[in-house]
DNA sequence: TCCAGTACTATTTTT
DNA sequence: TAGTACTGGA
């Protein structure tokens, strides 16, 4: 436990009764959970199989796991814990799905899945209702993440308008549950309803959940808050760490006060902070002090550096988005060659995605290497959904959103006139579209209203699916592997890709996807259902693992959301302009101070230096606005800043970009010996 | 059933 | 401007 400090130590010792650690960025908190867990199971006498620590995502969840590796040496870790709330979720529902009014075998809806449900309600909604798909399903998700149901979203709807969409919630929750299926939203609200409801079950997962360690906790919900504090009951053995000027998710359901409203629940709670940083140079450190000082507070804390002074932050001043995309790839090559700095330790960070076009261009126009996160994942692709739509209906024939999506891919010539009298007799009888066509191959009351081509069809289609059921539980991937023989894919693929190779591309997409599941039916799935290995490749942990193995060296790009928990060296924190960030919309709403939170995580992501840049005027949907700096420029300190108003760089600018540029020609030449 | 032209929209995004 | 979602004709 040496190398850390007397408060990071304290966090760690104490066991006794709920810890809240407010870590400030940079303040080495995952240091703080990985040692507390080595803490827990050598010296609090806590087997490791009783710890349980969560994350928001798959990434985190990896980082610790290894971290923890290394700290646990020599102690017995078997059985440790650490997912993310969604695992958690998922487990609990997997281990008593009939406890939660599911069926075994049942489906886990993504985002997509639910839109494409949402959308079937919205059908016949006249249009001056004004009700968007995604404004609904940000409603519903908003209302699941708050602990809301469907008959309390009515009840507390004070207009027509809320009590179109209450019903629409509801009418969206009676569907999944048709459908045997549940959303992501409920892999927390249900298990936390559980344990509302069921005490014997609450008491159950109470005992094999001893201790509970909670990171980034100010990202936390109204249905995790609840989760939480049912496991960790009236014992309060846990340990939440979060810092609450680093909470930049209000607009997705995180409640930052469930920081504050932790002291309430459990008045014995003790608060650490952790407010020395090693991350940034001292220059940098004080503006993001100064920053974040213009925010209200709940727990006031200051950030300090032993980190000499460094660089002071520059501010470089731009025509336009060109030329601010200019000039950072010309500081990049300058810092590439000069300072000799790998580009993984470089990043640009921004506020919207639709940045990083301009700095992609300039970037390659270097032939500097970059990475960027974010876009369109693995998941997202055409060919994975499909397959995921074969694996889901192969595990649970109910699931209605997979059989629409697959029954014409490849083509069977099964159109909308067909399958929405498909489901319409589906309705009449009761049960789902695949058992509905089953039906239609034995029924002895056939509809007059199918045709003998459309029955033919749908049976035919029906048959293929119950042709490899049976083998689809003992061997997921053999059945899936002739299912996708049989129905021709790759063929398919190739017939609507644009290129052989793009076709093969999405083939070898399609293969990595069933080597995912062949490894989990060999390893931590051994012996359970093929439904349960499918929920888990919906959780996408695979994907991240892909992402993290092909991120190869290269200039980081990414937004300031997604830069959350990183750091770097040299940080370039683009677009500082009002409107942008803040963002308009934010200020429309009234969010500054999310939106300075936002800068904040930027700033504080930066080692040695950082640079913002902010432009004159951008181009935005086709013309030119003219923009002005940002707000938060303007809250800093100009004596800390380096500011560069010059519009024409100066000659030592521009011979260090020659110079830089030489350097790069010549390695480019060289290395293409 | 399929394709092409047109209407629409435009932060952040994980699971 | 650019990208996607939907509708109507062949």
């Amino acid at each position: 436990m040496s190398g850390l400090n007397s408060r990071q130590l304290d966090a760690v010792q104490y066991t006794a009764g709920p810890l809240l650690v407010l870590a400030g960025a940079g303040s080495g908190k995952t240091r703080v959970i990985t040692q507390k867990i080595a803490h827990l199971i050598g010296h609090a006498g806590i087997p490791a199989r009783h710890i349980r620590a969560l994350t928001f995502t798959n990434k985190a969840a990896r980082e610790m796991r290894e971290r923890v590796s290394q700290s646990v040496k020599g102690l017995n870790a078997r059985g440790l814990n650490i997912s993310t709330f969604h695992r958690l979720g998922l487990d609990i529902l997997h281990r008593h799905p009939e406890r939660a009014g599911l069926r075994t075998g049942f489906s886990l809806f993504d985002a997509q899945d639910a839109q494409t449900l949402i959308k079937e309600h919205l059908r016949g909604v006249p249009a001056a209702e004004n009700l968007s798909l995604p404004a609904a399903q940000q409603r519903i998700s908003g209302w699941k993440n708050d602990f809301i149901f469907p008959d309390q979203a009515l009840s507390r709807a004070e207009d027509a308008f809320e009590a179109r969409l209450a019903t629409l919630y509801a009418d969206y929750e009676r569907s999944l549950s048709a459908y045997n299926a549940v959303d992501f939203d409920d892999l927390i609200l249900r298990p936390a309803q559980l344990f509302r409801t069921q005490p014997d079950l609450l008491e159950a997962w109470q005992g094999r959940i001893r201790y509970l360690l909670v990171d980034e906790y100010q990202d936390t919900n109204g249905a995790q808050y609840e989760l939480v504090r049912h496991l960790a009951g009236v014992r309060g053995a846990f340990t939440v760490v979060g810092d609450d000027d680093q909470s930049i998710y209000a607009w997705r359901g995180a409640r930052p006060e469930n920081l504050a409203r932790l002291k309430d629940d459990y008045p014995t709670l003790q608060v650490i902070m952790l407010e020395q940083n090693y991350r940034s140079s001292a220059s940098i450190l004080g503006l993001a002090n100064v920053l974040i000082a213009r925010n209200p507070h709940v727990f006031e804390k200051r950030l300090w550096s032993e980190l000499g002074a460094g660089e002071r932050p520059r501010v470089l001043c731009c025509k336009d988005e060109t030329h601010e995309a200019e000039r950072v790839a010309a500081e990049i090559l300058n810092l590439k060659f000069a300072a000799k700095i790998p580009l993984s330790d470089i990043a640009i960070l921004y506020r919207g995605n639709h940045q990083a076009a301009t700095f992609e261009q300039a970037l390659s126009a270097h032939k500097l290497p970059y990475v960027i996160s974010g876009g369109t994942s693995f998941f997202a692709r055409a060919e994975i959904k499909d397959v995921m739509a074969y694996l889901r209906l192969l595990a649970n024939p109910e699931d209605d959103v997979a059989f629409l999506r697959i029954v014409n891919t490849p083509r069977r010539e099964i159109g909308s006139t067909t399958l929405q009298q498909l489901a319409d007799y589906a309705r009449e009888r009761g049960t789902g579209l695949l058992a509905t066509c089953i039906a239609l191959e034995t029924a002895l009351m056939q509809p007059e209203h199918f045709s003998n081509r459309q029955r033919e069809r749908l049976t035919t289609f029906a048959r293929l699916m119950t042709d490899h059921t049976t083998q689809a539980t003992t061997d997921p991937v053999a059945a899936m592997t002739a299912l996708i023989d049989t129905i021709e894919y790759r063929q398919w693929l190739r017939d609507n890709a644009s290129s052989k190779q793009i076709a093969d591309w999405r083939f070898d997409n399609v293969t990595s996807l069933m080597n995912w599941l062949e490894q989990l039916r060999r390893g931590e799935y051994h012996g359970q259902t093929l439904a349960n290995m499918v929920a888990h490749l919906m959780l996408r942990d695979a994907l991240d693992r892909q992402d993290d193995a092909d991120g190869g060296d290269g200039v980081h790009l990414m937004t300031l959301h997604a830069a959350k928990g990183l750091e770097f060296s040299h940080v370039f924190l683009v677009g500082m302009e009002e409107d942008l960030l803040p963002h308009r919309v934010s200020i429309d709403e009234d969010s500054i101070e999310e939106e300075r939170r936002l800068a904040y995580v930027g700033i504080t992501r930066a080692r040695r230096s950082l640079t913002f840049t902010f432009t004159r005027r951008r181009k935005r949907y086709g013309k030119w606005v003219s923009s002005e700096p940002s707000r938060f420029l303007r809250e800093l300190p100009r004596e800390q800043l380096a500011w560069d108003d010059d519009r024409i760089d100066t000659p030592e600018q521009r011979k260090a970009r020659v110079l830089a540029h030489l350097g790069n020609l010549r390695e480019i030449l060289s290395n293409g010996r």
